[in-house]
DNA sequence: CTGAAAGCGCTTACAG
DNA sequence: CTGAAAGCGCTTACAG
């Protein structure tokens, strides 16, 4: 099914049947509607792969997040979508379960898709891919946690670092003491939210009890078991800042479980505040990043560098908010 | 970058560059690895929507779910992707909301991308769209809930109606006689687990205590407050069958502050077994359909089609499991 | 407002 | 094992 037949049904030329698709109003009403006529007889669906050969123009952009399991992620990318649907862009998903190589592999496959753009979460480590997404003349948005620098394009996001030296403030100025520190498994990201603690304790001349970034692969890792191994392990522990929310909520039911008051024997802090921080007993005290608006940003400056043409990198810092509950 | 620059400075046919991209045991060893250092040297990067077209394969897969914010179905997408990214398939998401109207526009739009394989979550209700996918020649997937008919081509799920029908066996079984229902918002596919707790009910001459399918499009609506309300309103309810695990976590710990002892005083039941399920206070009882394997069986069964070539329809009921655990 | 010609960057189907 | 020719289905850039 091609543009030639509609064309042919209608008595038009092929050009015309282009024109009724992408710019409508450049066709004369009864010709307009002649063709629609045969465009629905015929279920004529336009072949996008030819239309990108030969307009340079995909309508499609491409992102990369560390996984899907975590909702914050998939809220980024709700955002996007939210955005992108409007103009019809189709998004292309990759997961990189935060690993580098991956990554690498997966923007150079996606830049062959032609993207108008790339979202891509955090830093770029490999120069190649850097350099390669650089020159490809696209719109290249980097979101979650801001760099302070290597910032192919434009961003969106937070401090990753001032976040977690907030928290560690908060947690300090709330009078805690002997503080660890949780990771979920893989999150390479956690690492930066770790030192910020640790710089935080060390000027105060304190230092984090545990610091836990359970290894990638271990499909037996139970990060429930290991949260009560870590405290068994330093029982003088009295908060523990959960590097996201998920393990938040699986630390507040073992503590449940085994009878430690939160905030009482221990406080909780976890990080991006998903809808089930503000209902759990306790609720939660959180970091809030608003994840949608994330990816709702990203996906309004692609459709504004879309329009306007004009390559402008547009960092934005949409902060983060300590959000202070009944776990802390 | 094309295929021609990097043929010009190997010093062969542009052919032979695609030969060496997509058959490279098609290549004697010298020709091969000069044209490798030209591809490496350039940064050559296939233009795939040039593939597509005259190849008319375009190693694209489109799944439409219903949300991305429910894990579930972050789940089925990270197994069919698992699958799909070994064999250099790219995947484009498109989400639904629940809304068939959405669900439509996004297919037809989808299928100018020339995907080799589309995944679709359930029946798909409009009849238009059927029959264009059913023409379409390519692998049709519809995954989670099996169809008794209606099915296009193929299918990897359960069987939604006898799920929530053991679900309420287990309930009745288990002594509760006032049951609850309750849904997510925006969530259709909970109307058949409705239905089939009401009828395991009525043939027990019971009925459900109250059967809550929330609206969508209400931004202010919160499950935690509802169900609360909800359980004030029918105070004689001993079970609540809640259609999805994130919905029970919520009531979890919405009868933990108001103190109602679940199961003592209130049987909770979920639907999806995420993983939080068996470490709540207490772990939940729910319905595991192991969502993951759904999405990595879909992709096989779109790899063997691709490998094979012959359209023969699969259709595979994975069944489901009654996760008995503490909150009955 | 409409159309004929050329071309986007690959791969198919032959040919040698 | 390698290549010349044709074509995939659109859109661009002109022309009228």
């Amino acid at each position: 099914m091609s543009i030639r037949k509609v064309a042919d049904l209608a008595g038009v030329a092929p050009i015309t049947v282009s024109r009724v698709i992408n710019t409508p109003d450049k066709v004369k009403t009864d010709t307009r509607e002649r063709v629609q006529r045969a465009i629905d007889r015929l279920n004529y669906v336009p072949n996008l792969a030819a239309s990108t050969l030969s307009s340079k123009r995909s309508r499609i952009v491409a992102i990369l997040v560390p996984t899907l399991s975590n909702p914050m992620f998939s809220d980024v990318i709700q955002g996007l979508a939210d955005v992108l649907r409007a103009e019809d862009y189709h998004l292309i998903i990759g997961d990189t379960r935060y690993s580098q190589a991956t990554e690498s592999t997966l923007a150079m496959e996606m830049l062959g898709r032609l993207p108008e753009a790339m979202v891509l979460t955090g830093p770029i480590g490999d120069e190649r891919v850097r350099r390669l997404l650089a020159r490809a003349g696209i719109t290249v948005v980097q979101i979650w946690d801001l760099q302070p620098s290597g910032t192919i394009d434009s961003a969106v996001g937070f401090n990753n670092y001032a976040a977690a030296h907030a928290m560690a403030r908060h947690l300090v100025e709330a009078g805690y003491k002997r503080i660890g520190f949780m990771a979920m498994v893989g999150d390479e990201r956690a690492k930066e939210r770790r030192c910020a603690l640790a710089a935080y304790l060390a000027e105060r001349g304190m230092a984090p009890t545990f610091e836990a970034l359970p290894p990638r692969f271990d499909p037996m890792y139970d990060p429930s078991s290991d949260f009560v191994r870590l405290i068994d392990q330093h029982p003088e522990t009295d908060a523990v800042f959960c590097a996201s929310d998920m393990l938040a909520h699986l630390a507040v039911f073992a503590c449940q479980r085994r009878g430690w008051a939160v905030p009482g024997r221990l406080a909780l802090a976890g990080f991006g505040d998903l809808p089930l921080s503000a209902k759990t007993v306790p609720t939660l005290t959180t970091i809030r990043v608003n994840q949608y608006e994330i990816g709702r940003r990203a996906g309004e400056i692609i459709i504004n560098r879309a329009r306007s043409g004009r390559r402008r990198p547009d960092i934005q810092d949409l902060g983060f908010e300590i959000v202070r509950r009944e776990s802390t």
